[in-house]
RNA sequence: GGCCCCGUCGUCUAGCGGCCUAGGACGCCGCCCUCUCAAGGCGGUAGCGAGGGUUCGAAUCCCUUCGGGGCUACCA
């Protein structure tokens, strides 16, 4: 039997890391096991279905490698309307399911708690119309089978008898889910622990539509750093702002992998290949892993670094070019110094920008403290003026000597200058940079601000 | 409230009864290098939630307890 997994987001516009994480996980197991990668959009939801949702999905996915066309889909569930009535219509047929007309709002009346599941009040009423419930057993017990948890294990009498289509015939998650699941040949399961609940209803299902369950896997939730789970509404979780950001798909790969999992030997950044050949669902660690910006950070800029230069340059090129006057080769004169210096791609443009625009914007609190010795910059400005060559030793030699001669080690002499013609106190080794600048520009800034 | 899951440094993890006076990574701190800032090098900080067992021996097995989380819709 070929294993098929598959990864079933619903389009919310944005693509959650969570998600990611299951995608890749879904992605390597079924690498691993010569198997098939499904994706399902999980449409049904009409509150959240655009077009441009599902794209976004798909970029998300090309971004991680998961490219279109390497994939079966995007299949989409509101395509197997039909399937779904028909699982509907059998269940209601073989008796394992009836309608109900009551409200939320019954149930607690009728139960007066709250908290009560629906106490079976139309089971036995004969209704023809109304929302769908699946008939659960009273006794016994249901187990999980799971790769990362063992065999957790429910007690029937505890699962109420579950809506599985609305008012109007529709199916509802739990069964739509099930159904395509079985539509489309999935043989495992892998996903986020927060189905794990539901996972004994829709064994349930899968049983009472005369099918063998498939294997599930519950990944452990991705959290925040009050261990909750990460959400849209309160966290930043959208791949995309993390890809906006200047992460590094291959940093965010590896790092999203190592949650709740590490490769083999003292080591966790290690190439692609390495985790799709060492990841195992069973070493999944199965407790909440807190996603760590600053880790992820820290990955990045290691993947920066390890970059061949032009392949760095190419990668600086979607920030550089919002810059006016942008020049690819005066930026390569600098790009290996810049390389060391950022962790996120967006921060290149701070490292670089003096050299494009007309004049840099003076950081006011770096003046403030490069001005105690701006005394200096006369002297400079006529040094600099004298030379017959333009180059870092050079101009570096020549400030050391005027520095010199007002009693300024470099480290003191350098802070005007640096801030004068770069407008902060903090960048790429000045001298390089004033002679990538050229003498005409930096003679210009060091003027300006001499006064 | 009920059900379920989880519990090793602040964080992510290695560990699957003796190799552990618990290893690595991020963070943090210090030192070196140094024109600023990084990068790099070196060193350091810090953990098996608690209590009982089982065993010659427990981070590793069992129980209890405490703590955290997830789910609990005619959303997915």
């Amino acid at each position: 039997m070929t294993v098929r997994v598959r990864f079933a987001p619903s389009p919310t516009g944005m693509f959650h890391v969570g998600g990611a994480r299951s995608a890749l996980q879904n992605w390597i197991f079924a690498k691993q096991h010569h198997g098939v990668f499904v994706l399902r959009i999980e449409d049904t939801d009409t509150a959240r279905n655009r077009p441009e949702w599902t794209e976004g999905i798909l970029s998300a996915l090309d971004w991680l490698g998961i490219s279109r066309g390497s994939y079966e889909g995007p299949l989409f569930q509101s395509a197997y309307a039909g399937e779904q009535a028909k699982a509907i219509r059998g269940l209601l047929d073989d008796g394992r399911a009836y309608y109900c007309t009551c409200t939320r709002d019954d149930v607690v009346e009728r139960t007066g708690n709250k908290h009560a599941g629906y106490d079976g009040f139309c089971r036995d009423r004969g209704l023809t119309s109304g929302a769908i419930r699946f008939r659960t057993a009273d006794e016994g017990t249901t187990t999980v089978v799971d790769v990362i948890r063992g065999e957790p294990t429910f007690e029937n009498r505890l699962i109420e008898d579950f809506v599985i289509a609305r008012g109007d015939g529709s199916a509802v998650f739990l069964l739509a889910n099930v159904v395509d699941d079985i539509t489309m040949g999935i043989t495992h399961v892998i996903r986020a622990e927060e189905h794990l609940p539901n996972t004994p209803k829709q064994q349930m299902l899968w049983e009472a539509l005369g099918q063998k369950p498939p294997v599930w896997a519950h990944v452990p939730v991705v959290v925040n750093e009050k261990r909750q789970k990460l959400s849209k509404r309160r966290d930043k979780v959208a791949l995309e702002a993390y890809r906006d950001e200047g992460y590094l798909a291959a940093a965010m790969k590896n790092y999203l992998m190592l949650l709740g999992w590490a490769p083999s030997g003292d080591r966790e950044i290690v190439p692609w290949d390495v985790i799709e050949r060492e990841f195992r669902l069973e070493d999944v660690n199965p407790s909440p892993a807190f996603f760590d910006e600053k880790k992820l950070r820290a990955f990045n800029g290691e993947y920066i670094r390890a970059l061949p230069l032009e392949e760095f340059i190419d990668a600086c090129e979607p920030w550089l070019t919002t810059i006016p006057g942008y020049d690819r080769d005066v930026f390569a004169r600098v790009a290996e110094l810049a390389q060391t210096r950022i962790a996120l791609l967006s921060e290149i443009v701070s490292n670089v920008d003096f050299l494009f625009v007309d004049r840099p914007t003076i950081d006011e609190a770096a003046w403030a403290k490069a001005s105690k010795d701006a005394h200096i910059l006369p002297a400079v400005i006529e040094a600099f003026e004298r030379l017959s060559t333009w180059d870092a030793t050079t101009l570096k030699d020549t400030l050391v000597a005027v520095g010199e001669t007002h009693e300024l080690k470099l480290g003191k002499a350098q802070a005007p200058v640096r801030v004068a013609v770069t407008g902060r106190s903090i960048g790429l080794p000045l001298f390089e940079s004033l002679e990538v600048l050229g003498r005409e520009r930096t003679l210009a800034r060091l003027t300006a601000l001499a006064a």
